[in-house]
DNA sequence: ACAAATTTAGACAGGCTTGTCCAATTCGTC
DNA sequence: GACGAATTGGACAAGCCTGTCTAAATTTGT
């Protein structure tokens, strides 16, 4: 295990200040020294920990929206596979988990830190959704009035039933990931189904 | 300020192993060997304020979820309402926040205290919820077919916009607050509103 | 095989924190 | 005012952690 990733997993059990060098170099499998060789000091260590992850966490979201269905055939079904993708590899996956823990514990410490990651994190990631989501509705498969609306609607939707597990910092099991897709699209479905009068189209010119 | 406040602030604000008991007291205004005489040590104190905001807590989401629109005049603008209650009152408050940050940060070092707010906390809180939909999907309000899973996904609408701010400890505006359970409830009713035929009272009887 | 660079173990100073002890002071109550 | 209880400030030991230093061992490149 790299130190970085020692780092991660250390800063995440014990927090910040709880956190050991001598039990992140332990877990790395190196001596102390080496990690100062590396990093310099604890907060360097810390900030290298966190782009990291961001850069980690960015590229697997990105490379999950880009098998969001653009042409569905059963927009159902569809939709849970990519919710389920999105859970399992970008917001459940060690990555995601960690990267969570320390937005929320040191967040308001690094203030400069995470906005950089605010930006290129949610900011595009958000739009990238709805820029898919736009698409879906001018294709004619939704009813959607306000796609970023709708795509961070959507993303609370599919993980409504796993907030408590991730509030405590566990895993859902495969079970729960697909039963909470599967009702958050189901309702996501519900509220934005195509309306019967082809008004979807004109709406989605509208907001174009 | 109380001890107990004082600590819960600082404990936030620091973590556990950052926290420092002289500042506590310096907060709190009182010597540090009060903050002994009271509480033992740092690990009873650290407990103590657990229980005192999850009590707290819990109290004001009973209160608020007292205030449901059982009867409503205009659903949409009474579930609007709710939700903001619902935020100000019980989400966003001092409490909510420490109480949150607290979860995520020291859930996996204490799970019997953390297991314990769960139970008397999220799973009670829910389960009152999903009776008040009930309720309104019986009296033909709403068309409702698990009221545990709308419950839970109507919390998850009416914060969808709220979630970078609660990640970062921030406490949104009164104006973002209102614009996402707008948006929230909108959807809501969008997915949940009662069909045209009766069917919302059989079913609803159905699941009762 | 050899030289340079890196890694290692360990010692070490300095600082900070927890938790205790105690004498002096303040507070509440009669 | 007087007496018991609580609070205070400060000193204190013990432990832990960071970050540095050094000399030896190991790896790497050529």
């Amino acid at each position: 295990m790299s130190v970085v990733d020692a780092a991660a997993s250390v800063f995440c059990r014990e927090g910040y200040a709880g956190a050991n060098i001598d039990l992140i170099a332990a877990e790395a499998g190196v001596s102390r020294q080496t990690v100062y060789n590396h990093h310099g000091d604890k907060e360097n260590l810390f900030v290298a920990v966190v782009r990291d992850l961001t850069e980690r966490c960015n590229a697997g979201i990105f490379a999950t929206i880009a098998s969001f269905p653009d042409q569905p055939t059963d927009l159902e079904a569809d939709l849970i596979a990519f919710a389920v993708r999105m859970n399992r590899n970008c917001i459940c996956n060690r990555d995601g988990r960690f990267l969570r823990k320390l937005i929320q514990a040191e967040g308001e410490r690094y203030p400069e830190l995470f906005a950089e990651w605010r930006e290129r994190g949610p900011g595009r990631t958000w739009s990238a959704l709805a820029a898919r989501f736009a698409r879906l509705a001018f294709a004619g498969h939704l009813s959607i009035g306000d796609p970023d609306v709708a795509a961070r609607q959507f993303l609370a939707l599919v993980n409504a039933e796993l907030q408590i597990t991730f509030m405590l910092g566990g895993t859902p099991t495969e079970e729960e990931v697909l039963r909470s897709a599967t009702n958050g699209v189901r309702t996501f479905l519900s509220a934005f189904a195509r309306k019967k009068s082809p008004a979807g189209k004109q709406a989605a010119l509208i907001h174009a």
